[in-house]
RNA sequence: GAGUCGUUAGCUCAGUCGGUAGAGCAACGCCCUUUUAAGGCGUGGGUCCAGGGUUCGAGUCCCUGACGACUCACCA
């Protein structure tokens, strides 16, 4: 930021203040922090010195209960020889006292150092805890060490009554520099700081149970697995054309193939969409697969997912009025749609009968050019919103499901369902195909999709057919959107909340060797 | 990709009818040895997003562009 180039001088002129006296913040490597600020507010009166007549506690009190801690300075109150400051380690802050007489006694030159401080530095206190007269937690500063200095001013605000006045309120400045917006937000912390216990306690859920995490390619010479646009990029040594992956599946599935029975991988997929509230380029996924396991089990396993997270990061199954802890709705697709909208599964037997369904029913219908697109837009147009209550739909067509075992007892459909919650979609599963002949008609199938000019349609993947060939048992797999997880179970409306970087255009143009296509 | 709105001091925002820009906080100086959105007195700080146009004169009106927010469309 050039533009508060005098803010900036002053304080390098600080700096070199600071190096003259002998207090180089940016010389010091390590500060022992023995206690967290917000144990040594559990743990105040074990840890504070009593007073003694005077006020102040005896030398022999101060020399065994004397304690250090390290943090930003958040604020600061000056008064002639004595000052308060607030220091935070991020997670809780305590008050320091700086008095001027003390620190010339036992530290030469460090009230002079105090004075070149601004809010933003880091220092590590050492002192002991004492309550001032109106009763604060503090700590009495007996030595001082800078440890960083801010060059800028810290968008902080200020704070009275836990309420406070956050300084940054553009969105788009808060997620360009997330590293301001976590040290004055609290909530973009907890936020995110709940992402993180959230994929701790997925991860934990499957180890548990004895599945391996593993990690499987992101370059791909085709991205298949799911229906979406790649990233495509160069791989110089061999000078051949990659793509970033749009999925886990395919290379999971291999795993299976080599009879590791109980596979999951967190891992970033790339799709090369727009950004929404929902969107963004890159994501999160969760997938795993369960060899001899059905969609029952598949089910249940959702369930005791949600509930054991829930209960691990927060403590209940109970979040947003709803409850976790019990099983959730199972509703078959065409039955639902047929409910919400009217239109009976005899109507949905072929392309022709269901499109004149959907333009009964007031929907467009020009953009669809096979059955199980028709179907898959009803139920997100007719039945979805009422999927207010941990919901699975299941049976799915088979048009648009090229990965999913065909269902023996329902012509063109298949064994697949997703998990709806408060009408969005959160987990897709489905029994795998085993079948090589069976997988390689449906990517052929997907092929005429891509032909008739879906860009989206599954690329033909021979070397997965020929993992399957040499034989994949009977499988059971499921993804779930870490991020769209996260947002549910945290009830963060936005997607960039509980994205630390979500993608942003770059806030000044790029160099214009690159035109702009389409 | 389409529509609507926005962009003014480090931060949050005013700016009327077109007449060369204001507040609070922050900063800087002085005072203040238990304050806590500390207080008191004083000072400095602006490419009004960019580029064009209308006008004697544009933060203000018009056009184009950049970036953002919201809504819609596609996807998880």
């Amino acid at each position: 930021m050039s533009d508060d180039l005098t803010i900036r001088d002053l304080r390098l002129e600080k700096l070199a203040k600071l190096r003259e006296l002998g207090f180089d913040p940016f010389a010091v490597e390590r500060f022992d922090t023995p206690t967290s600020i917000a144990d040594l507010h559990k743990r105040f009166d074990d840890l504070a010195p009593a007073p003694g007549d005077d006020g102040h506690p005896s030398p022999e009190d101060i020399a065994t209960k004397t304690i250090s801690l390290a943090g930003r300075l958040v604020s600061l109150r000056e008064m002639g020889k004595a000052a308060f400051a607030n220091v935070s380690d991020g997670d809780d802050k305590i008050q320091a006292y700086f008095r001027k007489n003390d620190l010339d006694e036992l530290q030469p030159g460090a009230w002079a150092a105090f004075k070149l401080l601004d809010i933003g530095d880091h220092v590590g206190i050492t002192g002991y805890l004492f309550r001032t007269k109106t009763g604060e937690q503090s700590i009495y500063v007996r030595s001082l060490t800078p440890l960083s200095k801010s060059l800028h001013t810290l968008p902080l605000g200020k704070e009275k009554d836990g309420e406070q006045w956050y300084g940054l309120s553009d969105v788009d400045q808060r997620y360009r520099h997330r590293n301001l917006d976590l040290v004055a937000k609290k909530d973009a912390r907890s936020m995110l700081l709940n992402r993180s216990r959230i994929v701790s306690a997925v991860r934990r859920f499957f180890d548990d149970r004895g599945y391996f995490e593993v990690e499987t390619p992101m370059l791909q010479l085709e991205a298949g697995g799911a229906a979406a646009r790649p990233f495509k990029t160069h791989y110089n040594a061999y000078d051949m054309d990659v793509k970033l992956r749009i999925s886990l599946e395919l290379y999971l599935k291999r795993i299976i193939c080599g009879d590791v029975p109980k596979v999951y991988e967190i891992g970033r997929v790339f799709r090369n969409e727009g950004v929404s509230n929902r969107h963004n380029p890159e994501f999160t996924l969760l997938e795993w697969y369960e060899a001899y396991a059905n969609l029952e089990d598949m089910m249940s396993c959702v369930e005791d997912l949600f509930k054991d997270v829930a209960q691990k990061v927060f403590g209940t199954t109970e979040l947003h009025g709803l409850d976790f802890g019990k099983p959730w709705h199972r509703v078959d697709m065409l039955t639902a749609i047929h409910e919400r909208s009217g239109i009976a599964p005899e109507e949905l037997r072929d392309l022709e009968s269901a499109k004149a369904a959907m333009k009964r029913v007031g929907l467009p219908t020009e953009k669809e050019n096979n059955l199980g697109g028709v179907i898959e837009k009803l139920l997100e147009h007719f039945v979805e919103p009422h999927l207010q209550e941990p919901t699975f739909v299941i049976g799915y067509p088979i048009e648009t499901s090229p990965l999913a075992k065909k269902d023996p007892n329902r012509p063109g459909f298949t064994r697949r369902f997703e998990g709806y919650v408060l009408g969005r979609e959160v987990c897709n599963a489905f029994s795998e195909i085993n079948d090589p002949i069976d997988q390689r008609e449906r990517f052929e199938q997907q092929l005429g999709e891509r032909a008739k000019g879906d860009d989206e349609a599954h690329p033909m993947d021979e070397d997965f057919l020929f993992a399957l060939e040499n034989g994949m048992p009977p499988t059971g797999g499921c993804g779930i959107g870490i991020d769209r997880l996260v947002m549910l179970l945290t009830g963060a409306e936005h997607l960039r909340e509980i994205l630390l970087f979500p993608m942003m255009r770059p806030d000044k143009p790029q160099g214009d060797d690159d035109e702009d296509e389409d």
